[in-house]
DNA sequence: TTCATTCGTCATGCTTACGAACAAATAGGT
DNA sequence: ACCTATTTGTTCGTAAGCATGACGAATGAA
């Protein structure tokens, strides 16, 4: 089987096979390999139909036979299943002190991950991109060519003219290209994401099937940030600025001028607000991890802060589920992440709001933003492989007259 | 044309036929009344594709002829339009004090509308709702065996059980077999929605080509709610709860007892808010109405009991932009829809947000949750009737293996 | 060994859509 | 008055896709 055949999209296929080609794969994404006629049981196409869409699907690489079903009554059955190796997914986190990579195969399989310490200056970074891309291609034995998408996970927002904005961490990067450079040195599609979106995709997608379809993932780091989920896809907001809830008035005076400058929230539960919190009342640490050290060893006054942190934390929450009511809230993050911060933020939650909400600690830590980079590439190179056809959902509202 | 031919939907019909169908009715919904050739052009489809469909449409009775287009080059063309009169949708809204009625034809045009001043027992509803929607089929001369869909706008929320839970302003009716009953008086599907939610669907569909498909809309009046629509989709929740705004930590202590009870917000700017804060503030006034009164005569204490309220709407637009960045809030209900309420609180953006964001006063006025409920069974008709069809719009991701 | 069951293929027929050719109708120019 | 370019809509032939039902193959259970 040529490459060349690997990477032809099912685009020229007519209306109706593309739609069974896609309920075929959508099938074998979710339940594994299979025989011809379980699929069409339950697809709910018929047998014959199952064989054209499975030929062309052999043929074109997407599909192989695995094997024979056996033991139950009746004839063997041959079994399918998706060729993993047959397309890759690149997710990448782009983050102040790490860059880390993780490549998925078709199937949805990590097939591997690396990290690389980040270079001081953001001008390294296209050619770390492109080397961390190789060592990960390499541990997969994944060539080059099948690497069909890759998303990079960054902080701040990426601007229509490709310049990333509103990354004070990553000093120097606004004068780049850094969208044209990194396509290049990426060699196929790129996209970009918050990486507040991208890690709560990864919580989302880690849940697999326990996953209920809404859902919101808060950050607490340097800053603080949310990622939304509904109906299993993210909500970016009219200006892409759905979640940028650092202005939030939270845990501070919203009309102080400090506040239209840095965000009420940002200030009270970042970074530098916990720490001025334990300053002020007495502390003498001079990072987080130093206050949860001190914590852990029993200290009042690092307790004190963290306690008041849950609290405004807590309000956080009852304002995230007032307004859109998702299933659960994840905290994540270098301190969002901490189960002795999470704990007590459900603990404040019954004194705000009667209603109970899961509130829980990221599964992923870390991980979580580089997992949702690649889930999106996954999700993209699945639609762009196998949905090329545009079929709206819902039907849109005709014009009122009245 | 038999009536028993006009119900007939288009289910039997396979697939391809289906999205034809789809096709044509989605531009002759949006376009309004064109030719064969010209769909042909919009839709991609082939010309004799067209015509065959036309035909099933005509015969099927859901279009019909008006006319020829002349004037330009070329042959005259027949102008085929969809017959309005092939389905009805009713709007009901369920208020405290009158029961509101919307009739809309297929083609999107309100073509009767009318409301009945409620009986004080809410037993009398169904009845009363039957007579509506006989006032509003005769008023447009629309047979009753048109009416395809209904859908009733209620305060709280409808329990799984057909009851209406949380509505203190409609006394009683908590024990009824609501939807059953409204079911049998209406005689046709029945949909039930929150009043704030049609709200927002309501305005956002008068907004009509200028809309976009992401939008907020608070109400403020007895009490405080918050109606979102992403991608022109309502936004409900996991638990039906999205926009429960009331308990929100903003214009009063969230951990107080009685916030946990009534909820901060609403306490601070619903009406009974409202008016505390302006006895609190040396003012006689019994009702919002005469505060607003005393705020056009010059009343300073009036002013200042507004101003506060717009303070605490303003960091309640704050909230919702910083979650969901909407394109614009619009503000309605009884009190939130005041033009001297809403000024006020565009004018306390600047302070809390650097970003601008439109904050608008509805446009509909009382009209909205009626005219949104209207909206609400439009759509569901013509995705009922055109679109049978199950086809998500994307695939989902495949479960995460690492 | 027989029988019920299941898998997969083959042959057939139906529905749908498309392309090309063509007839019909019109405006505008000569 | 006539011709031409243009547009509309139909007819006819062709191809694609799917379903149906019959059939052979392969298997476990009685």
């Amino acid at each position: 089987m040529h490459v060349a055949e690997v990477n032809h999209r099912l685009v020229a296929s007519p209306v109706l096979r593309q739609l069974s080609v896609r309920s075929v794969m959508e099938r074998l994404l979710l339940d594994g390999a299979t025989s011809r006629a379980s699929l069409s049981r339950a697809t709910g196409l018929s047998k014959q139909t199952i064989s054209e869409v499975m030929l062309v699907l052999t043929e074109r690489g997407w599909v192989k036979e695995s094997g024979m079903i056996s033991g139950g009554v009746g004839r063997t059955a041959v079994r399918y299943e998706i060729d993993a190796t047959a397309g890759f997914a690149l997710g990448l986190d782009l983050g102040a002190s790490t860059l880390r990579g993780v490549l998925a195969d078709i199937s949805g399989t990590v097939v591997a991950q690396h990290e690389l310490a980040a270079d001081g200056q953001g001008g390294q970074l296209p050619a770390q991109a492109k080397r961390l891309k190789q060592i990960l291609l390499d541990a997969a034995k994944a060539p080059a060519e099948r690497l069909q998408v890759a998303t990079v996970a960054t902080p701040g927002v990426m601007s229509p003219q490709g310049r990333l904005d509103l990354a004070p961490n990553l000093p120097g990067i606004g004068e780049l290209d850094l969208a044209g450079q990194l396509r290049s040195a990426l060699d196929c599609q790129v996209m970009f994401e918050n990486d507040v979106n991208a890690a709560a995709l990864g919580e989302y997608w880690e849940a697999g099937e326990n996953a209920d379809n809404h859902f919101a993932f808060v950050s607490i780091g340097t800053g603080v940030g949310l990622g939304i989920l509904v109906d299993g896809q993210l909500l970016r907001g009219s200006s892409l600025a759905a979640g940028e809830i650092g202005y939030l008035p939270l845990g501070g005076d919203p009309f102080a001028p400090e506040s239209l400058e840095q965000g009420a929230l940002e200030t009270s539960i970042g970074a530098t607000g916990i720490v001025q919190r334990h300053q002020r009342l007495g502390g003498t640490a001079q990072t987080v991890r130093a206050i949860f050290d001190a914590l852990e060893a029993g200290d009042r006054i690092a307790e004190e802060t963290i306690n008041e942190t849950a609290r405004i934390a807590a309000l956080l929450v009852l304002t995230v589920t007032s307004v859109i009511d998702p299933d659960r809230v994840v905290f994540g993050g270098n301190i969002g992440g901490r189960p002795e911060l999470v704990r007590r933020i459900g603990e404040w939650m019954p004194r705000v709001q009667k209603r109970p909400i899961r509130v829980e600690a990221s599964r992923l830590g870390p991980r979580a933003t580089v997992l949702g980079a690649a889930a999106m590439s996954l999700g993209q190179m699945h639609n762009s492989l196998f949905s090329t056809l545009e079929v709206p959902g819902r039907l849109g509202l005709p014009t009122l007259r009245q």
